[in-house]
DNA sequence: TAAATAAATTTGCAAATCAAATTAAATCAA
DNA sequence: TTGATTTAATTTGATTTGCAAATTTATTTA
């Protein structure tokens, strides 16, 4: 109720009784409970629209921001970005903290989150203690029900209880996820997932990632290490990708790919950026446009493969940087569309959405509202952790 | 609850509370209602070991076999094979006809359909009306909900509600799935998948199929036609498929493939046998083990992605036909481990189940079984053919 | 035959939810 | 301005669901 409430930012009882098919006074039963507990607030609908209407009018219901706080953190390659969010979903401060090294221990990955975290509670003249949770981002792959990160490229060691280690330093509780996962946890609370309770977002990055969601469930698999679009493989035996494999779809598209290639060529082999590859390509020059060329077209082989498999209803290609502009073509996702099961109906919905550097962040935050939540209603954590 | 005692076979009411935890008193008052409409009967246990504990022995509980039947189809290339089930999933009759044509219009496979099911209940002694669902797999692209065939190698027309045409006809509720979904239905209820809600099952007939179990439901897509792991990309621009597009899985290990292959070399142009071909390659034939060990390698490929995607706990590899056992064989399930992502946690169970020609039927019966249990205890379908 | 043991059932209660009746808050029409 | 009308929200009383605890049942053991 509480979700769907959020979702809708303000609705009045009786809609909410008509998008959740429960009874109108069980409708106020429940939204009673959650005005004594504070969790949201009436609000009286000051829309002129409205008033045209006879009859009682209806009096809309909101969550109530200033019931709890959260902060989102994206720890990133050299920097951890931080967003405070108040119970509604609104923003309140954000913090941008540059780090010395890109690999951490965990302790001292725990002294920079909490350090920032800190940073970014004091900007906003909030204490530490009135952060009701703490939702995590970080590259690599991690068992976000038992905040385990098997292996991230942020830290030195393998198998870490990071979640822990984090809960432990900060005393709020700590809600740890792949950051693809988080992106897609953002579509669905802030951007273009809002009325899909099934979808994939995938973010390029360094790296590809993919968020799966199932009947308004994160899929994230038996180890919790599913969704590695990244390492799926789109050429036997191809080129060599950073995880010791070959013919990975990262090892054709990330940048490091890209430059790799350039550094073949004799003409291009002091490109060190991939922007000067990708404006070389827009200016005609042939082997920058066959290097650019064939990332696009093993992206929408990549991509192909994830509709024929999971034949979704939407997907969202999702990027900060606007360098990946080559893989959102429309030509790339046309390839992707000649590539799929033809049937006489429309394939999936494919958009693309371009964020600030705080969508990372955001994400971590809108997973922390979540679990805050869930903890609000139940009083206790659904996860094991 | 009916579904526990179905997978159990026989289980006493103690135990049914404990496995699925809900109370004592409640499944008393449930297993009471089914035992009043005669969906489940009491079975004294006759077990000696029992005999030695003290208190009120445990009653078994069990499915009553013969509160319905259902019928399980597959229509096949050149032959309608078809299994009558008591509801206890007690396999009572089978029945196998040859057809003429492999391709029909929708009514004369309606036709083809009622004589088959006729000669089916005949020889079992029952009358066609004392069948309460038919379970019907068909190759090709099916929404299963909407009992809709969008696509099938066994129909002239595209876009067929087969569901409806065969209901019609046959004058019982109908339920038509695709048929490597019909045989994940089939590996939960009689096969390897029984204690297992989540799990993935991959088929060669001539082409390749795949079921997705998540959360003990099929995961079919939005429009229906996910799950066409024989048609993901496995090579940019590679071998031409029978589906007209380039590079699918398909394309490199199904019968035709491989023919195809034999083909060109002139040392095996007259093979036109799959099994002859890898015999030779047993035999030590370098071209033929070529061509094999490349489709191998091609499905490891295929296997690996569907690994890097669901991170699933168990693969079945489904299959009737024994010349796909250069697909099963262990250097292939090697190198799938080969390429997926690696973490601190051992990967998926992958087994391996070798059925007899009916598991296709059988896996419909199993579908019309869970479908007609529903409509038995909620009074209607739940989907909206 | 009585005591002990364990399964199954019954009983009475608590929570959740709903339909229908009622109340509340507004507009409309005379 | 006032009563009729309309629509939202709440209250009421009933129903359903499911449970814990007490009781009954069926068996073994002493």
């Amino acid at each position: 109720m509480l979700a769907e409430i959020r979702r809708y930012k303000k609705i009045p009882r009786i809609d909410l009784s008509e998008s959740t098919g429960i009874s109108r006074a069980t409708v106020t039963t429940i939204t009673a409970d959650l005005l004594k507990e504070g969790l949201i607030e009436e609000v009286r609908s000051e829309t002129p629209e409205k008033d045209l209407r006879r009859g009682r009018p209806k009096v809309d219901l909101k969550i109530r921001g200033a019931a709890h706080h959260v902060v989102g953190i994206k720890i990133a390659n050299k920097s951890l970005s931080t967003v405070l969010h108040d119970f509604e979903g609104i923003q309140i401060a954000d913090h941008e903290v540059a780090l010395e090294e890109s690999v951490f221990e965990a302790d001292a990955l725990a002294d920079e989150v909490s350090k920032a975290i800190e940073g970014l509670t004091s900007t906003a003249g909030l204490s530490a203690e009135e952060v009701s949770g703490v939702g995590v981002g970080i590259a690599g792959t991690v068992d976000a029900l038992q905040g385990f990160v098997y292996w991230s490229p942020s830290l030195h060691q393998r198998n870490v209880e990071l979640g822990q280690v984090l809960e432990d330093r900060l005393g709020v509780p700590v809600f740890l996820d792949n950051d693809a996962n988080l992106v897609a946890v953002a579509e669905r609370a802030f951007g273009l997932a809002k009325e899909n309770s099934d979808f994939i977002v995938i973010t390029i990055e360094s790296g590809v990632g993919m968020g799966i969601v199932i009947g308004n469930e994160l899929y994230r698999g038996n180890r919790g290490c599913g969704a590695e679009l990244g390492h799926t493989k789109v050429q036997l035996d191809g080129a060599l990708c950073r995880c010791g494999q070959r013919g990975c779809l990262e090892a054709y598209v990330a940048d490091y790919a890209l430059l790799r290639e350039a550094g073949i060529s004799g003409r291009h082999k002091s490109v060190s950026k991939v922007e000067d590859l990708l404006s070389a390509a827009r200016d005609g020059d042939s082997v920058a446009k066959s290097i650019v060329d064939r990332a696009g077209r093993m992206f929408a082989m990549g991509l192909a493969n994830i509709v024929n498999i999971f034949d979704p209803e939407l997907i969202i290609l999702s990027g900060e940087q606007m360098h990946s502009d080559h893989l959102y073509a429309s030509e790339v996702i046309d390839a992707m569309r000649n590539s799929v099961v033809h049937i006489d109906k429309p394939g999936p919905e494919v958009v693309i959405h371009k964020w600030g550097d705080l969508m990372w962040a955001r994400g971590a935050a809108a997973f922390a509202l979540d679990e805050v939540s869930e903890i609000a209603i139940t009083g206790h954590r659904e996860n094991a952790q």
